[in-house]
DNA sequence: CACAAATCGCGAACGGCGTTTGCGGTTTAC
DNA sequence: GTAAACCGCAAACGCCGTTCGCGATTTGTG
């Protein structure tokens, strides 16, 4: 009992808790280079690699050793997060029009999914809001000062714009089209009928901006509109 | 190699692979009674509960059992997001204004979502496109049939739609605010500003279908505006 | 009817996972 | 100097998805 790991008892987030205590020989790791290898490993060869093991023996040490810098797999997965939200830095330091800024923004978010599609299965849970998050809602909410709105209409938007910018990059991941093998394409009248016409113009490439566009107007300028 | 389970060479997916053949005694269970005891143990405790395992022990039986059901537990997955995906039904024959028929129907994913919240973390992957999931595309390219644009648009529209429902069914989910417990907020200036500063008002109840109805008129009639 | 083929339920087993534990050795604080 | 705290490590625990082999059962075919 007198010999708890790094985690020990976690009551604090993993965010709060020192690196290392004061006595005992210099480690061998740092909490950053575990999660700089889960990082390129997840890179590689995705989430689903990213095993305490795996991890542990791109450093070249087992599994049992990560717990003495971390207490769970999970605030592995927070601190990937938080690492590369920080790679949206440095944010840019536009002072013109913030709805411009907030769409140049989301591009910037959607370059960071393309970069670590990883991300996309780990932005929505609850936990893993890090320092580097919360730098960069700081720095979104103060995008938004010239904004006239309730404080909470703003981290709406800001949420629902992570969120979008998320859909389209999911939809750039090879996922691909779903396949009709086996299937008794008489049930969806509709839907060979859309598909045996003509496919049209190719959707715009600005769809992203002019979406994100869209949605930020309506949730920080529409408010006062349509009573009811 | 003579005994293949109902998976056995599972080239083809499982929705059109029969559910017995026609030699050996009756089978105890069916594959139906699987996927609604799996939908129960998720309802009640969660996706991480749907094990092979307990989904078996609710039906009493041993988990090597179900795989003469179904050939993996993403088959299970799969089933269960098209079962849910089947509660849509019967869809509205509303025949008048197709945004608000589109509208209303995503009033019908969200109660969906809350009824079943851990759909939220099966939509996203790339397999699990059943019968009931193209029914419902079918039913929405139907409803969209008036709307003069090119089909992929109108998929893509109705791709954002479900997308955007399940961020703000995300948002209703229990998840609640993050906690500052040991965080050093002196470094997000303009968080802890806006958080001193009077709340305002609520956030308007109707949010998510004004968020849709902007959202489906700027996919899909905002085409030909705004050049460049 | 006889018989081979196909399917059934079942329990044991395999490999992988996250995590815990105990140990000998090392460093620091008092 | 000594005791407490920390280190790396390897073994082990329990759970997971999945596979395999068994005896028993039903069906299609001659």
């Amino acid at each position: 009992m007198s010999d708890a790991p790094a985690g020990g008892p976690d009551r604090q987030p993993i965010w709060s808790r020192p690196e290392r205590g004061s006595r005992g020989p210099a480690p061998a790791h740092s909490r950053d280079a575990i999660v700089v290898a889960a990082i390129t490993l997840a890179d590689t060869e995705g989430l689903a690699a990213v095993s305490m093991r795996a991890v542990a023996a791109a450093l070249g040490t087992g599994a049992g050793s990560l717990y003495r810098y971390l207490s769970s797999r999970d605030d592995l997965l927070d601190l990937m997060t938080d690492r590369a939200v920080g790679e949206l830095r440095p944010y840019p330091q536009v002072e013109g029009d913030w709805l411009e800024t907030m769409v140049l923004l989301g591009r910037r978010q959607l370059a960071l999914f393309g970069a670590h599609p990883w991300l996309l299965e780990l932005i929505h849970r609850p936990s893993g809001i890090g320092p580097q998050s919360l730098a960069w809602f700081d720095n979104c909410i103060r995008i938004l000062e010239p904004v006239r709105c309730p404080v909470a209409a703003k981290f709406e938007a800001i949420a629902m714009m992570t969120g979008v910018v998320s859909l389209f990059a999911r939809r750039e991941s090879p996922a691909g089209a779903f396949s009709f093998a086996g299937v008794d394409l008489a049930a969806y009248p509709h839907l060979v009928a859309a598909f045996s016409q003509p496919s049209g113009p190719a959707p715009r490439a600005d769809l992203v901006e002019r979406t994100l566009r869209s949605l930020l107007t309506g949730l920080l300028l529409g408010e006062s509109t349509e009573a009811g």
